[in-house]
DNA sequence: GCAAAAGTGTTAGAAGTACACCCATGA
DNA sequence: TCATGGGTGTACTTCTAACACTTTTGC
């Protein structure tokens, strides 16, 4: 029988939700994976949202973050890391929300207020197809126009790049996962202005590539560009030093 | 009424709990802020874990965190923040736990997992009595020799020290909540040692004062060691930069 | 040959590290 | 006067920041 169908028989945890915010980098600009929901109350309501759910009660909130992901967009395998929780005891009470969460998951009581785990991933921004399942529409919107989100996720995505500020000062290799397999020493670049919203010369910043012992340059190099072609680089995580 | 005596027509969350870690400095050593939990089940049973409790039904995670650490422990406006969530499936499997907390709470049903949010501050450890309410006799415990703990709190605390050194290393201003208002270079670079876990150099460590704005001399010295004086310096929380 | 982006080196100042002796105080 | 811990300065190294021109490629 398929997982979503025996997830039917499990007992959900109305108390609980985890959201999971996905980070990306297509070269230009940061973006945050959304999903629609279904089932939508009226037409003024927010439709849209981070992929997020309730958990069941027989799970790890690490494994409900998966398993949701999985659910709402097919994406299996990202590692994600727990960043914040988010509990106000208001952050569920627009009516519209309660409502379409009583209808999702059948729920015989009203919802009260719900704590949601928040998850982090970075990711880079596949131009190919990378969702299985496009039930819930899953896109990536640039973070600079992210409006109106469901519940309090605007706050969340918010709060998810401030963190992703201190994890890449504490460690810029943080921010390798948003970069593709190989990338060249501009993608790099502009993906580090972004984050840490300033420029870098661009000797200084070859110079600093060549001193962090993750980055290993590769003799590949960009084909088919109408200018001189840049060389490749890939991030080797064995190297981090911890 | 009381506050507490009004507490009791609130109605818990059996789902989701807060539990506070507050490490402490003596000039010495890193210690974690303990109770002990009353209507122990049997004498194997671990009685000592960190303030924590069920939140309400109604309130914010931030308010109960507060809430519970007056109730344990007496301390009011400790400002605390969250840093983690912990909330694997057999966190509170085992039965002592589960026992004593339904009957702490007069729960009608089992309690099933329950996912704890925890908080930390860090404050000096003060001689002159700082608590208000002994019932659950609070006590400061040296990091080092926390053994056995209830739950997962040896887990929480360890994650906390990692957290600890995390952010003093983003910003070393992180951990002047831990000295006394007024403090020596001594004080400071003890602390810092043990945070960092390296020794530092005493006329680099100086240097290194003078240069931190947020750290101001004073005019005032110890008075009566056996040795010449040291210089106070306070810190000024105006001059930390964001 | 031109437009467009890649790649490269030097210098000056700031910050960090190593290192040894005299000072103030109470007992 | 002695034991104890407090406080200071200099030389060297490393890191950071500023700065401009040549190379490669496709069209």
């Amino acid at each position: 029988m398929r997982q979503d169908i025996l997830n039917c028989y499990r007992k959900v945890n109305p108390h609980v939700s985890v959201d999971c915010v996905l980070i990306g980098f297509d070269g230009e600009q940061l973006s945050v994976l959304l999903v629609k929901r279904q089932g939508v109350v009226d037409k003024d309501f927010c439709d849209t949202k981070l992929p997020g759910s309730l958990i069941y009660m027989d799970e790890d909130l690490d494994e409900a973050a998966s398993r949701v992901l999985s659910e709402l967009t097919g994406l299996k395998n990202v590692r994600m890391d727990q960043f914040k929780t988010f509990g106000d005891k208001d952050r569920t009470s627009n009516p519209k929300d309660t409502l379409w969460l009583e209808r999702l998951h059948s729920l015989k009581a009203p919802v009260d207020r719900i704590i949601t785990v928040a998850y982090l991933s970075l990711l880079k921004v596949d131009k190919k197809a990378m969702f299985t399942n496009y039930k819930y529409a899953p896109c990536w919107k640039p973070v600079s126009e992210v409006d109106r989100l469901a519940f309090d996720h605007k706050q969340i995505v918010q709060e998810a790049l401030v963190y992703v500020r201190n994890q890449a000062e504490l460690n810029p290799s943080f921010l390798f996962g948003l970069l593709p397999r190989k990338f060249t020493a501009t993608q790099m670049r502009k993906l580090f202005e972004l984050v840490y919203d300033r420029t870098f010369d661009v000797r200084n910043f070859h110079k600093r590539i060549s001193q962090m012992p993750y980055v290993v340059a590769l003799d590949e190099r960009e084909t088919g560009v109408p200018h001189r072609a840049a060389r490749y680089y890939k991030f080797d995580k064995n190297k981090v030093a911890k």
